[in-house]
DNA sequence: CGCGGCTTTGATGTTCATCAAGTAAAGTGG
DNA sequence: CCACTTTACTTGATGAACATCAAAGCCGCG
């Protein structure tokens, strides 16, 4: 974790206009002036649960994964966020604390605003604020979808999900390098770490996909929408 | 269904506090002249999943379960929702159509608010913009939350979980009347109708829990958590 | 170089869905 | 109101899907 201290404006962000492209110059100024940018190398944690949730989380580079613990140690991975995603979102207005932790699958800058000062800009700001809603609402839909799309699926077709939606929705290409061990994937889709290996194998023999370390491609689309599907 | 033409004011509305609390009176004057009471017997559909999101659907009454229908004509039951809970509010600001179907599980009275209406107090009200993102945010939390919960346990759990959370949040009391059909009941919690009936023979042979027709009663809470919790 | 985490494969047992078959309850139309 | 139909509920038997356990190879890192 490191501290930024050559922050650019706001207004040169890429992401500006997911969020900010309401504001005028003084609430821009406003933002600019009560946020952090910080980076997280892969594997560090950037919340814990528990912490207090004291500024809004902004993803600008790498992925993250939000996951909670359970009462055995095991992990339980809620989402996965990429650039763009607000992070912290879900939380942010309804809970003083963090409901589940946050760690970096890659190496990961965030851009934090204090909630305060967002808090204000919802109420100062209507257009902002319809924006801001938008974007929440589409956010827990994606979440809830995710998982009630995963609770009818068995095995293959939990992979077979993840794997187009890894395509689709995150690296947005066919050919990705996987940031996710075998058992985070396992952690995610609600399957043990053996039955993802062996699926992937599966996939991989039926010529579905290709596996070089890290490296994932997809040689079959057509097959796995079916898996998918049935 | 039963459109009501004696609506009294939103003034007098018990649940007044949760959401629209913080509005001055021309502002209720414009809820209250853009809003309808429906009335809805149990089993009726309140709204299908395709249905324009014209309105913002708040319970007055009641009971409802929103859920969606897959390929092979199976419903899945996303919630159950009771008075005080804002039916529509998940795809209110990020569908043109409703993701899901609602349908009542009692005689059900619900409070219809024209859509552009709402949008217009985010965006105007910053008290009331606040306020509703607020109640937004906790009510895809606490979906999101029972789903998670429910990936983790298996059928024993799933079931003791279920009672709890119906006793604790939806009824609010250790007897109480099921509205929910076993079938429905694996439909929510993603089981069998079958592995159901068993779970709540079990519990009942056990002295858990009592059955009488459609009053379930909890005799023995700490054992339900202990099934919860293990 | 050795330790711990990740990956892989095989064998075994448990959990659970599915199928079948019957009873009870609740709507429906004459 | 009764015969009929449909839907809900229940129990048992069977097999498939999947978790668990075990054992070993691999790789990066201190």
């Amino acid at each position: 974790m490191k501290i930024r201290n050559d922050i650019p404006s706001c207004k040169s962000c890429v992401y500006r206009e997911l969020l900010f492209g309401d504001l005028n110059d003084i609430e821009y100024k406003l933002v600019n002036e009560n946020r952090q940018e910080i980076f997280f190398k892969r594997g560090e944690i950037i919340k814990q649960e528990g912490d207090s949730v004291d500024s809004f989380l902004y993803l600008r580079k790498g992925l993250v994964k939000l996951f909670k613990t359970d009462s055995n140690h095991k992990d339980h991975i809620l989402s996965i966020n990429h650039p763009g995603d607000f992070v912290s979102l879900l939380s942010i207005f309804s809970e003083k604390e963090y409901k589940y932790s946050i760690a970096a699958l890659e190496d990961t800058l965030v851009c934090l605003v204090d909630v305060e000062i967002l808090k204000y800009l919802v109420s100062s700001n209507g257009k902002f604020s319809l924006h801001l809603m938008k974007k929440m609402s589409q956010i827990s839909d994606s979440i809830i979808d995710s998982r009630f799309e995963q609770s009818q699926k068995q095995v293959k077709g939990r992979v077979a999900h993840l794997l187009l939606s890894l395509a689709n929705q995150v690296y947005h290409k066919n050919e990705f390098m996987m940031n996710l061990t075998r058992r985070e994937i396992g952690e995610l889709i609600s399957i043990t770490t053996e039955n993802t290996i062996r699926t992937l194998s599966e996939f991989r023999k039926e010529g579905i996909i290709e596996i070089d370390g890290k490296k994932v491609t997809i040689l079959d689309i057509d097959r796995l929408k079916s898996i998918n599907g049935g």
